[in-house]
DNA sequence: GCCGTTTTCGGCCCGACTGTTTTCAGTCG
């Protein structure tokens, strides 16, 4: 018997509950979250230069149409082409295959926002590693100009303006502009404008402003909570990328109604972690928090709530698609509700599924509203349904206090019970590389007995005894195959040499993928949110080998690791690779991350049929050949 | 520059807030 351990959702959300997402969840219990791939804006700022001969890869090639994108912008060029740019950036960002890989087969015009002129000038790029538009637009403007770009407040009509009539042509040169007065002297300009530039210097150009989900949410529940306490609020939710379950949010997205909005609004600009108030208006707020977080607040009529619970959660591209779509039928959408183009009758919306019913479509749910197929699939009410929490019925992925984990093998047991799963692996780390508490083979053999004696005396639960074990750099496992097959789950994963060519990597994973007794490959990227980048690895290859051995690949719940990341595990799924949702636990409470796991999975268009821990035990066993009991 | 369940040409989402504006442009979400 299967129950989950999620609470239970409310319905209208007076009160902030403990666990803050489950506000921005809908009916289905479950969660989810933006690519594993570096925001595009980021790495415009930095002037990429790809080095001769290097491989370039799809953030590369992102950030190069990004920075046209914004060159053009700076040369008044069409706005509609600027957008041009920036979507086949945005779509060569959240590519899962690799850019190269489709440009060899002529498929880039297939990409959705890249048309033959983008396709012709990226197969430029990839063939010599770099753009003559691009030189050409850079030739244009001193690099710095660009640079301006990166002001918050600071738009392409300010940034050309300073460069043209003042020649500005840096950030530094924008603050001494700024300071002397020779901003503000500018028509149209005044000592307003160039104090709000001179306030937002420092946040100019912010290499990783994104966060975690993890680390956003505690900063969230304290807000929701604050408010909550403070200000006549009728309803109140997270949307935006928090809602969407997106692995890195930008901001913090929050919505309310009330009976009296602009006091909910004095009462947010006033909260005392405000450091600085960035708009203040009767629907719409923004603030920065003294840990440098913006959150917006959003402020409807009750009876338009739905319609900007559409609006706010996104994403951008999604609304943008929605719109256009709903357009060309005759109706006009924003966030108060519905117009008919034709006769200009509104309808609003105090619910969003009826939001959605009224364009004739499936519900959408927010993790999948990425703009990657999903209105098309709502039209044809061929959504995926979903993998929830509910499915997940144990936890391949665990560590004790036998290696770097916190607490015994008991408790680990106590807590996966208690979240009403059926199952568990122990996975300690092998001891080859120097990891804390890596266990050698005779320690393994140990744990076997152990697990074997305490697993003999579980009732209604199996504890499965695995290991974590090392892939060395040359694939080979860190444990001879005589000790793996002794265990009941083995995962294997890459944890050093994280430098390696991308062929190496990838043919060292390969080897780990056909080694017989491995049955999954944990963290397959090795990405850190926020610290490290994922090592260089032909994901397609290694999807096809996991797919042709019944090699399953984990999506791990650690926040900052989020890996598989959606696109990829979405890529995978097409391969026909099965996936298993870990948490990696390495105490009790970590167990709780499998939320974000499942989110990931959930916007990879997951079903629980891609998720070998949905399996009953019998089930599963008789995929991992475990020993009987 | 991209794109096509009435289109291969003529459209391209829509609104809030700010500042300097006498009627709106710029920026952002
Ligand atoms: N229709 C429309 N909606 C937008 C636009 N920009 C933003 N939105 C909506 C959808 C977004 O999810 C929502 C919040 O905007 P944000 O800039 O905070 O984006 P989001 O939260 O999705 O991502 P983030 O993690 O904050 O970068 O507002 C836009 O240009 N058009
Ligand atoms: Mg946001
Ligand atoms: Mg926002
Ligand atoms: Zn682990």
């Amino acid at each position: 018997m299967l129950k989950s351990a999620r609470r239970t959702k409310p319905r209208n959300i007076i009160a902030v509950t403990p666990c803050v997402l489950t506000c921005s969840q809908d009916s289905r219990d479950a969660p989810a979250g933006v690519g594993s791939r570096r925001p595009i804006t980021a790495i415009f700022h930095n002037r990429i230069s790809i080095p001769q001969g290097a491989h370039v890869n799809n953030a590369d090639v992102a950030a190069t149409l990004s920075e046209v994108a914004a060159l053009l912008d700076l040369k008044n060029e069409s706005g509609f082409k600027v957008r041009a740019y920036y979507n086949a950036a945005r779509a060569v960002d959240g590519l899962a295959e690799e850019i190269r890989d489709v440009a060899a087969r002529g498929s880039l015009k297939n990409i959705k926002g890249v048309g033959s002129s983008t396709a012709e000038r990226i197969d430029e790029l990839l063939q010599t590693g770099s753009m003559k538009y691009l030189e050409s637009l850079r030739s244009e403007f001193p690099s710095g100009v660009r640079d301006l770009l990166g002001v918050p407040g600071v738009g392409p009509s300010l940034a050309r303006r300073v460069y043209q009539e003042l020649g500005v042509e840096s950030v530094e040169q924008l603050r001494e502009a700024s300071e002397d007065g020779r901003l503000a002297a500018l028509s149209g300009l005044g000592e307003k404008t160039a104090q709000n530039v001179l306030r937002n210097l420092s946040r100019a150009n912010k290499r990783e402003s994104r966060i975690s989900l993890g680390k956003a949410l505690p900063v969230v529940e304290e807000l929701m909570q604050a408010l909550e306490n403070k200000a006549p609020l009728r309803q109140l939710t997270t949307a935006g990328s928090l809602r969407r379950w997106a692995p890195t949010i930008g901001d913090i997205d929050l919505m309310a109604t009330s009976v009296d909005p602009d006091r909910v609004m004095e009462v947010f600009v006033s909260l005392p972690q405000v450091s600085q108030v960035l708009a203040h208006g009767s629907t719409k707020s923004a603030i920065l928090t003294d840990n440098g977080l913006q959150v917006d607040l959003r402020i409807v009529p009750d009876e338009s709530f739905g319609a900007l619970l559409q609006h706010f959660t996104g994403s951008k591209d999604h609304n943008i698609e929605l719109r256009e779509y709903s357009l060309h039928r005759g109706l006009s959408l924003n966030e108060y509700g519905i117009a008919e183009v034709e006769t200009g009758q509104r309808r609003t919306f105090d619910d969003e599924h009826a939001f959605y019913e009224a364009l004739e479509m499936a519900y959408i749910e927010p993790e999948l509203r990425q703009g990657a197929g999903e209105i098309a699939a709502a039209r044809a009410r061929s959504l995926p349904d979903l993998v929830t929490t509910r499915d997940i019925r144990g936890d391949l992925h665990a560590h004790s206090e036998w290696s770097d984990g916190s607490v015994p093998i008991e408790s680990m047991v106590e807590a996966a019970r208690a979240r009403g799963y059926e199952y568990m692996a122990i996975t300690d780390h092998s001891g080859g590389i120097g990891l804390a508490g890596g266990l050698n083979p005779e320690r393994l053999l140990e744990q076997i007995g152990y697990i074997r004696r305490l697993d003999a005396s579980l009732e209604g639960f199996r504890l499965l005894s695995g290991s974590e074990v090392d892939i060395k750099r040359d694939g080979s496992l860190d444990f001879p195959d005589e000790l793996l097959a002794q265990l009941d789950w083995v995962i294997a994963s890459v944890h050093s040499g994280f430098t390696q060519t991308r062929e190496q990597m990838t043919d060292r994973i390969i080897r780990a993928i056909e080694n017989p007794h491995v049955d999954a490959i944990a963290h397959p990227t090795g990405r850190l949110i926020g610290r490290r980048e994922p090592y260089e690895v032909d994901l397609e290859r290694v999807f096809e080998t996991a797919a042709r051995t019944g090699t399953a690949l984990e999506i791990n719940s650690f926040p900052d690791r989020l890996d598989l990341v959606d696109t990829h595990a979405r890529r995978a799924r097409e391969l026909g690779v099965m996936l298993v949702v870990n948490t990696d636990a390495h105490s009790p409470l970590h167990l709780d991350n499998i939320i974000y796991g499942i989110a990931m999975a959930r916007r990879a268009w997951v079903e629980p049929e891609g998720v070998l821990n949905t399996l009953p035990f019998s089930e599963l066993r008789a995929q991992i050949s475990c020993v009987e009991r």
